[in-house]
DNA sequence: CCGATTCTTGCAATCGTTTGCAAGTTGCGC
DNA sequence: GCGCAACTTGCAAACGATTGCAAGAATCGG
């Protein structure tokens, strides 16, 4: 493997044109050697693809996207309308988003991810769709922009959505039913014993709304009083005081948490050691997402788990029939308790 | 007044020359108002920049950056040269790209996310440049590529690099003194009282290969024996057995023990309580990073902090400062030690 | 009222690749 | 040797925005 040989002068070839001095040919020729068009007689090919390659050749992936208009691009944004610093800390995200990457690397697209701060700038979707630079569109989060999402949904087909499913809805969305998933985990919570249960987490946005309404709903079959909510932001440096000051606040009068996120269960867990609360014995504790944090709290998590790789494969998946001009249906995922320690 | 034709659609202005016709002035002329350019009369502009407004138009981004040579976009790409499953799970870096993302996007520039596997494609870092649609690309993590870096370097310059600082090398990088750090956690261990030391985590990437050499400072210095490595692989679900048998194998032999990263010390922790070892009476341990998950273990974790946001900021400070064509010297980042409950 | 400035604006070339069309080749059967 | 396919290839027009140049309009001093 030794690379000692002195190249001839290396004609600096960029573009196409370029490479077709070289070979003796015309552009367009070169173009159609490059694809792999039969309409080129064999051996001229490989004398262009040899030339490519010898010379680095790589076509300009601009000018390809402006004639073909397609950019083999896929946009991935986060919109973050409740909590600016939530990404951040949010393994959930960032996790699924790697997951988008592997599966979209695997089909060809490249991946382009934008963060965006619907407050700051209303026009956040359209913006990044009418771009141009992006063949179609995976918006990780409802967030709060449901309704703008419904209003792009009719006249971009190429979108689809992570996050809960809404009766009657346009846009196309994937999602774990995270009202079965509230469901699956106050009843957990009661056949551990638990009768005063609370929600960790701030019920605004959908997803949490949802999981909140799911717990509600086992409360209100059981015969148990309301679930008491007990709003905390994301980022971990506020959530921590804001879960304290709930604990101290409530600590005797409930006896089952069941959190938004295993990021809050984990701090919860911290605060109730903190403050001499045992668990399970005192407080039983619920968690959701079943992130690697789950496993190695002490005692480990009980949680509900979302299965975020067949969430990037579904967000995927239907965004590429979507490219095709299928019109596809919404994605459920079913949620699924995973019985550890603190409940 | 109209120019005769029947267009039912007038509702949809794509192109700058739509626009323009309905202005009735020329394509140039919107171009010239859109971009705010004081060439064009001030009433003239108002009418084309609230036309544009009222029908939601976007100039396309890839023809203006094939024409401007400039895309607005900037490449992130991660090489995963050692364990293919890396990046689900290592929230190190995932954090970073999150900050990465704050950072450009703040600075007008879009994001585009590459993960490859340089074994399937040893092209991959020249593709990615040569594709025509980045203005810059910042790499994450040197894997084992460190060759195939410093070669593309001399010709291309805006590059940056997260990593580990070699002597002479040629690519301007930015990361944490990881000797340094080596050294800290080290020191710590032994100033516990640990005197046979053990380093889990796999030694063959640059960062890593530094942190040991640095621990392996302290012990040499302070005549200790040397330092027992014991290789893992970085994705939880292996690196969990891995560890359980080498703390099993070891057990009673060595009273400190420095992670490669966070996320094995948490692992490692749990393993340890498993086997009944009792840290840090019995076992002391330190990690790298200092990760949200530091915090929260049982007992937290006494780790070396990295400072990613800074990171996030010198990376993109560099890159846009060559991009602007100074030539620039890379960036170590002094790492600190955060003393906790495990040493 | 004229010539010289200064503003505005349109024209057309350009970025690099793709692709419909037509011209040029070759081969083949008769 | 001719006519007709079937191949190859070149030409030139897109794709949509930007920008140098120059022409037309407006302003101004004398």
């Amino acid at each position: 493997m030794s690379d000692g040989e002195d190249r001839p002068a290396r004609t600096t070839v960029r573009t196409i044109t370029d490479l077709a001095r070289l070979a003796g040919v015309s552009a367009g020729t070169v173009s159609r050697a490059l694809a792999g068009n039969s309409l080129v007689n064999t051996r001229t090919r490989e004398k262009i693809v040899s030339l490519a390659r010898e010379h680095g050749f790589r076509p300009n992936q601009m000018a390809s996207g402006l004639r073909r208009q397609k950019t083999g691009v896929i946009g991935v944004v986060i919109p973050l309308g409740h909590d600016t610093r939530q990404q951040i800390s949010d393994s959930f995200f960032m996790t699924l988003l790697g997951h988008l990457a592997d599966e979209l690397t695997h089909e060809g697209y490249d991946l382009m991810l934008r963060r965006v701060v619907p407050g700051d700038d209303p026009d956040w979707l359209d913006r990044f769709i009418g771009s141009g630079m992006i063949d179609g569109v995976i918006v990780i989060g409802q967030s709060d922009q449901f309704e703008r999402i419904e209003e792009v949904a009719d006249g971009y087909r190429p979108m689809v959505v992570w996050g809960n499913r809404q009766e009657g809805q346009h846009h196309c969305v994937v999602g774990t039913d995270n009202r079965l998933g509230g469901r699956l985990a106050a009843e957990r919570l009661v056949a551990a014993g638990a009768r005063a249960l609370a929600f960790l987490g701030d019920t605004g946005p959908m997803e949490f709304a949802a999981r909140f309404a799911g717990a509600q709903d086992i409360a209100t079959r059981r015969g148990l009083p309301p679930i008491l909510p007990l709003p905390t932001h994301l980022s971990p440096d506020r959530a921590g005081e804001e879960i304290a000051r709930h604990i101290a606040a409530h600590s005797g009068t409930i006896d089952g948490i069941f959190a938004a996120t295993d990021t809050l269960a984990a701090l919860c867990l911290i605060e109730l050691r903190a403050q001499g609360i045992a668990v399970p014995q005192d407080v039983k504790l619920v968690g959701f997402d079943d992130l690697p944090i789950a496993r190695q709290t002490v005692p480990p998590l009980t949680t509900i788990r979302q299965d975020i790789a067949a969430g990037a494969r579904g967000l995927v998946d239907l965004l590429l029939r979507r490219l095709a001009g299928e019109s596809t249906e919404s994605l459920v995922l079913p949620p699924e308790l995973v019985a550890r320690a603190t409940a």
